[in-house]
DNA sequence: GATGAATGAGTTTTCATTCAT
DNA sequence: CATGAATGAAAACTCATTCAT
C-alpha cells in the first residue's frame, strides 16, 4: 500500500464537520425539521457515522449550544478585558453580542434562534447553559449608575431583546454590528428626548 | 330521546377548536414538532377530519398567523383610536402589544415564537403578513420628534425585539404587561442617565 | 319563489352525468386511482351526493362496463342486420368495434383498458359480460369456411387482441378506424404473401 | 451456535426480492391497488427497508419495466442470431415473445399489462423504454419482402397487439406458447383463405 | 335528491436509531 | 472509524363511505 490514501479525512475535524453542519441545519430548518440524514450529507458522510461522534440528535443540539455559548463568552470575556468604565463594558458586551450573532458563523445564532423549550428533551440543560451567559448582562448593569427606582432586570431583558431579534431583520447591506451595538447603546443611555425637561 | 347527541357536532365552531389547538401545538412544540395527530386529539376529533377544514399543515400555520395578526391589529387599532398625542399612542400600541402578546392566549405569541424561516412552505406570505402589522409601529415613530439623525427604522427593531423577546422570559408573577410597556417606552424616550450632560 | 330557478339540475341526467365522469377518470388514471372526489368534481356535485345514484365505486365501475359493452352491442348488432355474406359480417363487426372503440368515447374503451382482474371485487361478472360481447365474434367465426384444421379461436383472439391494442398506439392523424378494421381483414383473409405457393 | 441467524440478511439478494414482489402484486393487482405494505411482506421485510433501495414506489414501477425490457430484449437478441432468413427471424422473435411473456414470470407481463398513462408518474420514461424493444420488430418487418402498398407499421401493431392480448385468455391447459406464436405468424403469411383467387 | 361534515382505515414516505462488518 | 443495510414507529395526507339535515 502507497504512503497515504487519497481521500484521508484528517482525524480529528470530523467531529466538527458534523457540529458545523449541524449549526447550518438547525439554524435554517429548525431542529425538528432538520434530519441525521441532511446533516450527514452536509458533513460528507454516512448518517450512521454521526453516531460514532455523537450518541443522539438531541446530543447534537447541546454540542451546538454549548459551542454557540463557549464561544461568545469566550469572546465577550476577552473584549471586556482591561476596560473599566461600566458604561463602556456594556457597550463593548453588546458590541461583541452584536458581531458574533451576526457574523459569528450559525452557532450563536442557532442558540438564539432554537430557544429551547419546555417540551424539549434537555430543556433545563440549555436553559442553565444560556442563563450562565446572560448573567455577564446582569453584571454589567449592577455595575451601572442608575436612578435608585431602575428596574434592571427589565433593562437588561430589553436590550438583550433588542439584540436578539436582529438577525431577524439584518441584511448584509446593513449597519455594521458594531454599529447597530452602539447606537442601541446611546439609544438606551441617552433616550430619545435627550434635550426634555 | 337523552338531552344531547353523540354525533350532533356543534357546527360552526369546531374549525376554530381545530385553530385553537394548532395554535397551542405550535407554539409549545414548534411547527415541525407539533403532530397533527396530536392537534386533532386536543381538538377533540380524527386527523383526517382536520382535513375537511384545512387543506395542509401549512395552511393551518398560515391560518393562525393571520388569525393572531389580525387580533393585535384589531386591538391597536381600537387603542389608538381617539388619541392624539405621538408619544401617548406609540405608548398604547405598546402597551396593547405587550398584553396581546402576553395575556392574549397563543395566536399572536405563536406568530412571534414561530418566526417564518426561509426553508417554510409559505415563507414569503408569512413574512408579509407581519410586515404588515409592524407597519403601524413605522407609522407611529415617524410621527415623533426626534433628533434629525435619528434613524428610526433601528428605533423600532429595538423597540420590536425588546417585547417580542419577553414571552422567553415572562413569568406570571411578573410586573403587568402594561407596565413593562410603560417602562419600556420611559427607558426609550428618556434614557437610563436622565440627568447626564 | 319565481318559476325557475338558475341552477335546476335536470332530473335524470346526473346519474348519466356521473357515469361519464367515472369512465373518464377510470380510463385515465385507473380504476383505483381514480377518486370518487375527482369524479364527483367531473360531474359537477359533492362526493356524497354521487352515492345517491351508486352504491358504491365498484358498482360505478360495473355501470361503466355494462354501459360500454351495451353500446358496443347496439352497434355491432345493427350494423350486422341485414348482411348475409360471412367475411363482410365480419369484417362490419370490425369496423364498428374500432370505430366505437378509437372515436365512441370512454366507456369502451374503458372496458378494453380497465381489464377485470382476478383480485377485482366484482371480477366474474365483469369477465361475463365481456365475453357475452365477445361471443358474438364465436358466431361470426363459426360462420366462415376455413381450413378444416384452422384453429378458430386462436384466430379469434389474434383479432381481438389486434384490435384491442389499437387505443395504445391510435393517435388522431391515423387512418380512419374503419380503414384499419379493413386492413386487418385483409390481411387475416390474404396474407402478406398472397401469391406465395 | 445453531447453523443460520436470523439477522443475517444474504446481502445481495433482498433487492432482487423487493423487485419480484413488486411485479407481482403490480401484475395482480395494478400499479395503484398494489400497496408498499404488501410488496415488503412478499419480500419478506418491513415497508421502510424498500426505501433503502428504491427511492419510490413510482421507481420500483420503473424498474420492474426495465427488468421485463432487459429479460425479453436479451431473449429475442439471443434467438435471432445466426438466423438469416426474413420471415425465419421475424417467427423466432414471437416465439421468444410468447414465451416470455406466457411462461417467463411476472417481469414482461407486468411491462405489457400496466401500460404506461399519461397520468403515471414516470410516463415518458416507460414509454420510451417500451418502444425501444417494439423497435426490433420495425427491423424485422422492413426486412420481409411485401407488396408495394402494404402498411408495415399497421401489420407490426396488428402483430403486437394479437401477442399481447394472450395473457388474458391463455391458461395452463393452452397450446404452448411457441406454438400460438407460429400460428399467428402462419396465419399472417398465408391468411385464413390460402387457396383463395 | 343533495350536501356539509366527519370518520377510520388506509396510503406513501421519512426518520432517528442500531449494528454487523 | 465508517458504512451499508435494516428497522419500526411515526409522519402527513387520502379516500371510500356514512349520515343528519
Amino acid at each position: 500500500m502507497p504512503a497515504s490514501e487519497p481521500l484521508a479525512p484528517r482525524p480529528e475535524n470530523r467531529r466538527q464537520r458534523v457540529l458545523e453542519a449541524a449549526a447550518s441545519r438547525f439554524l435554517r430548518h429548525g431542529y425538528s425539521a432538520a434530519s441525521m440524514r441532511d446533516i450527514a450529507a452536509d458533513a460528507g458522510m454516512q448518517v450512521g457515522s454521526i453516531y460514532y461522534h455523537f450518541p443522539s440528535k438531541a446530543d447534537l443540539l447541546t454540542a451546538v449550544h454549548q459551542e454557540g455559548l463557549r464561544r461568545i463568552k469566550t469572546a465577550v470575556t476577552e473584549a471586556l478585558s482591561g476596560r473599566q468604565d461600566p458604561w463602556e463594558r456594556l457597550e463593548w458586551a453588546c458590541i461583541t453580542h452584536m458581531e458574533v450573532l451576526l457574523h459569528g458563523g450559525d452557532f450563536f445564532q442557532t442558540v438564539m434562534r432554537e430557544l429551547p423549550r419546555e417540551t424539549d428533551p434537555d430543556w433545563k440543560h440549555l436553559v442553565a447553559l444560556r442563563d450562565d451567559y446572560e448573567a455577564i448582562f446582569t453584571g454589567l448593569l449592577d455595575a451601572l449608575t442608575l436612578p435608585a427606582d431602575m428596574d434592571r432586570r427589565k433593562v437588561r431583558l430589553m436590550l438583550l431583546g433588542a439584540m436578539n431579534y436582529s438577525p431577524m431583520w439584518y441584511r448584509s447591506g446593513d449597519d455594521a454590528p458594531a454599529n447597530i451595538a452602539r447606537n442601541f447603546i446611546e439609544v438606551l443611555r441617552r433616550g430619545l428626548e435627550p434635550g426634555a425637561p
